[in-house]
DNA sequence: TACAGTAGAGAACGATGGTTCTCCATGCAA
DNA sequence: TTGCATGGAGAACCATCGTTCTCTACTGTA
């Protein structure tokens, strides 16, 4: 088996057993099982298997770049390009093995005990800041809305995580639209949202 | 040593400890040695790992709930006393030991495994749901609005506790802020909050 | 066929986990 | 003093984990 192969069948074994059952709830053997590489390909391909969990926390971190710019690229105003946002949350929710965001979860379960997890986590969350900062400005929003359109992002995440309904979007969304209609200051002409 | 002693020295010392390094990265043994009580007492009280974290949730959701009441206290207006619950966070995100929500990290770390874990923080999600949808109806409040204030609470928790960051509580104060005095109808008279 | 090198299956190893058990000190009743 | 119940300290037990090692099968080459 290829080398490029092999990595992407353990890194994508492994991305599903730990957000399904947990980093620490998942030994080596079942990644080896499910994955099928040997053990010893593994340690060949990843030193540890911290090392492991960040290749997984990249590997995730493409998957959501790559969603998000697949939600934006169908919106056409910078208005609704924020909002598409929370659309590309509602449809993820509404997947069966949904069970919130892999990196809230693996930072609350590892990242008291490894820098570079918790460091991963942290980066991923500047690195979606960033963004919805940049599309704020696009939309000629102000500074001061950025961090709450994205506050509401992750509290949909983990929401709906622990509660289990899909429609935690919907009331993310309609408070996105609210803050952003206040923020560009006018009564907000398009596609239909109102408070739900 | 006193059975209720006994058992509030244990519940307090697990709380600690698996709040800031995880459940499972805390045996038993260390919860005996930092509690000073004997592991046959331990089992003796609670039956399992299990029930001593559960004990530990109910723990939390006292605390919580007695500071959630403490916050609310000196606030005078409905108004005031839903914008008290983001001052709540304020104060407890600038704590040397805040590492995020405790019921929100044990579900990511437990949540898949255990049932009993996963409804024990349902329910205390739940509870502080329907406390701010009571709070909004005080406040003359539409329904919509109380949710879209628990994803700012909630998205303010992780990300604080991710950013190591405690002018989170403010962009969410300020975020809640703007969509209750959209919901409300009117400008907005009170207590000197702008966006920040 | 003989050989070298690679890779897989799975045993082995040392550490640690949750849980239970043994043994001993203590205090109290008769 | 004797006997007995209580509870503590910590060893013991069994399972599991991350990691490494051994042995074997296979591949390609001369």
């Amino acid at each position: 088996m290829d080398e490029a192969t092999a990595r992407e069948r353990v890194v994508s074994t492994a991305d599903r057993l730990f957000y399904t059952r947990g980093v620490q709830a998942v030994g080596m053997d079942a990644v080896r099982t499910e994955s099928g590489v040997s053990l010893k390909r593994i340690y060949g391909l990843f030193p540890s298997k911290d090392d492991l969990v960040l290749a997984v926390l990249r590997h995730r971190t493409e998957r959501w770049n790559a969603g998000i710019a697949g939600a934006l690229a169908g919106a056409g105003t910078p208005r609704e390009r924020l909002l598409a946002v929370f659309d590309f949350l509602a449809g993820w929710f509404r997947e069966d093995d949904f069970r919130g965001c892999a990196f809230i979860n693996v930072f609350g379960e590892l990242g008291g005990g490894s820098d570079r997890v918790a460091e991963a986590v942290r980066e991923q969350k500047a690195s979606f800041r960033r963004h919805v900062a940049e599309l704020v400005r696009e939309a000629g929003g102000p500074d001061h809305l950025a961090p709450q359109l994205v506050l509401l992002a992750e509290g949909a995440q983990t929401t709906a995580a622990i509660s289990g309904d899909p429609g935690t979007a919907a009331h993310a969304r309609a408070a996105a639209d609210t803050l952003i209609r206040c923020a560009l200051g006018d009564a907000g002409d398009a596609e239909g949202t109102t408070e739900a």
